[in-house]
DNA sequence: GCAAAAGTGTTACGAGTACACCCATGT
DNA sequence: ACATGGGTGTACTCGTAACACTTTTGC
């Protein structure tokens, strides 16, 4: 039986204060014209995580290290590709802020595209990409509450409040400034102060930190 | 680039009082003589979740609908399986008890085990079958928190205590009966009382109730 | 009556929320 | 001085844990 098996990338960001997706137009059928998450073809001898890593280099020019990568789930209905028979393993991936072309060797046009909108109307992404960028959206959010994976959104070197702008976009919530510090700071592993301060957001020096080592949040942060 | 696509199960029970998974001996190299989970291939016109109904189907006998069944992850090493490149994608499949011989149409030797026994000396399992139970005994330990899963490893009609017997024996923890009572009654849309009572567990009779439409418990059971 | 399991009431504690208040900077 | 964002203190609320107690069966 002849599969081809595939890798693809949500690859979520935070840009202007909204969650956003990486996305590139498609230049020839099927759904050309039409915008799908990057992704590539799994190498013979390659493991599929490996397989997500080298997609996401090739794509936004990330180093191994500094994006979180994970599995998220995959998909093979007969049809979803009308070419041949495709199973595609979908991979999640959180970055930082990345320069807007996101230009990587493809000579594809790749563009950051704010989520919600792309799943407001549908019809504009190939494949059952739709599908998928839904299953990571809900993914994501859901992951902020028990992991530290927010930290993954945010520079090497963040304050608090930028952690906090983090939660806020990707739930479309405000929260309490003030008691999310206390949550955050006091929470386990979660955050490690770096002794340093910053006034890049105006008002009063805020302490940086950097990502603990904790891989559970205990307590949760709640929605 | 030619992949072979396969379906692996893994299907949890309950028999005295113990968390148990189904796996069959190979009767073939390679891992002749080793215990692996339920799987084989996917059809060309076959939908992945129809494989793994399929495969459930034939091992277990289990009719479509009476039990649970998931995407777990996918599997897909290039050197797990020797003979050729494998991708599997492994399904979550939650039973109520059911009889030992679990005998299907395979003359295959299939048979319940201990799922902490299998792990605890996974050289047993063939290929990566040691990890992808243990990936699946994690997610179904997680999943009895928050989602209504625990009825499935009840029968049609069951009982607190039952249900609480189940919670019991996948944390590997005691639950207060009095508190645990409270909280799955209370849980909107969890249980619905069949009006009936019995007095199969001996003392005071019993409420019988099956599963509600809820998907998603609020507040969840802790453990 | 006694054991065993089902189910209810009550109290104490601890985490989460709301919000008043203080702190340190730029202009 | 005052605006702006950072951070602390505190009272209230609500879900949970612990456990005493009552109910209903079988033997």
């Amino acid at each position: 039986m002849p599969f081809a098996v595939t890798v693809d990338l949500v690859v979520f960001t935070i840009r202007d204060e909204q969650l956003c997706v990486l996305a590139v137009r498609r230049g020839v059928p099927p759904y050309r014209g039409r915008w799908a998450l990057p992704g590539g073809f799994v190498g013979e001898e390659e493991r599929l995580l490996d397989a997500a890593k080298r997609e996401l280099v090739e794509e936004t020019g990330l180093d191994d290290a500094s994006a979180h990568l994970e599995q998220l789930a995959t998909y093979g209905d007969p049809r979803r590709d009308p070419r041949l028979r495709v199973v595609s393993v979908a991979y999640l991936a959180f970055a930082a802020a990345l320069p807007e072309p996101a230009a990587g060797a493809d000579a594809a046009d790749a563009r950051w595209h704010p989520a919600a909108r792309l799943l407001a109307d549908r019809k504009r992404l190939a494949f059952d990409h739709g599908a998928i960028l839904e299953d990571g959206l809900e993914r994501a959010r859901a992951k902020l509450e028990y992991s530290p994976l927010a930290t993954a959104f945010c520079a090497e070197e963040f304050t608090v409040a930028e952690l906090r702008q983090v939660y806020e976009v990707v739930w479309g919530a405000r929260l309490d400034p003030r008691n999310f510090h206390r949550k955050v700071t006091g929470a386990d592993g979660f955050l490690v102060p770096i002794g340093r301060q910053t006034t890049r957001n105006g008002g009063r020096p805020a302490q940086l930190y950097r990502r603990g080592a904790a891989t559970l949040l205990n307590p949760p942060i709640t929605r």
